[in-house]
DNA sequence: AATATTTATTTGATATATCAATTATTGATT
DNA sequence: AATCAATAATTGATATATCAAATAAATATT
């Protein structure tokens, strides 16, 4: 085995924990950086206003695809927006089993608001990344979603 | 803004969105090749049955660390555990605050039999990635993880 | 030695993930 | 129109994540 091989055999032995490690911290840094604000959201709440309000009319199927999140999980996610207020939901007169959500003043106003400490928080998770870095991530990370599929 | 910023504000935006699909869709495709091959454990407990052989004598605390998994996380996986009996614990009588964990004949025969798969996954999952693509990877996600510290 | 502090683990509460099964509705088939 | 198949969302069960609080034991302090 060369010495390239085996560098590689460490390499993959790691690449999904320090994966996993990665995002986790992420997390755990947004979400506090959200709390120590005051705002009363999680990261994946905001992602799904954000995707409703970007995309007025949208399912809960088609957030699910968006958001990358599993139907039961959107249902829920779902009901605890409605519950905080900041969505409305409706039944589709269209189709009575879809649902018509909509982004309330208040939700639109959270979203608003935590907008600009997201922005914040990526600029500093990325900070001293080079483009061309940025970019193989991206691409590499690509591949091995289309490879596990 | 020039060019190369706007590229870069665009990356900065999907870069974690698609971090996050990716270890997702890797979770669901290595999780569906152990149901198939008819293993009852979860990634998460086989992470943690290994630590635990890798590293005899290791406690809770340690193993959070290791896998980088809260403390309560741990205790859960590790009643699980020792409920399917592929781990034995007891009081630590030197430190009766810790807990011996013994991984059983069962439990080190599911590792090992499961270990191949795991290898057989990683190398689908980063099937035409090159060494320099993995490097930059891992230090990208390295620096990532230090920016969120 | 008694008290206070620190440490390891557990427990409770709440949120999310995943799969399977169910319900309600719609669209297609005969 | 009645039946069947497909689809959208929900629900149930179980696993994990996260934080805070509680418990129990060890260590440090007075």
């Amino acid at each position: 085995m060369t010495q390239n091989q085996t560098q590689m055999e460490k390499l993959k032995d790691i690449t999904f924990y320090t994966m996993d490690k990665a995002i986790r911290t992420y997390r755990i840094f947004a979400q506090k950086r959200l709390r120590d604000n005051g705002y009363k959201i999680t990261i994946d709440q905001w992602l799904i206003i954000k995707a409703i309000l970007e995309n007025p009319g949208i399912s809960q199927q088609e957030i699910g695809e968006k958001v990358f999140k599993d139907n039961a999980s959107v249902t829920r996610i779902i009901e605890l927006l409605v519950k905080s207020e900041y969505l409305e939901r409706e039944v589709n007169q269209n189709d009575r089993r879809k649902s018509n959500l909509k982004v309330t003043v208040e939700g639109k106003r959270i979203i608003e608001k935590v907008h600009d400490l997201v922005l914040e928080n990526r600029k500093t998770a990325l900070a001293g990344i080079l483009p061309e870095e940025l970019e193989i991530l991206n691409k590499t990370l690509k591949r091995i979603i289309s490879n596990c599929n």
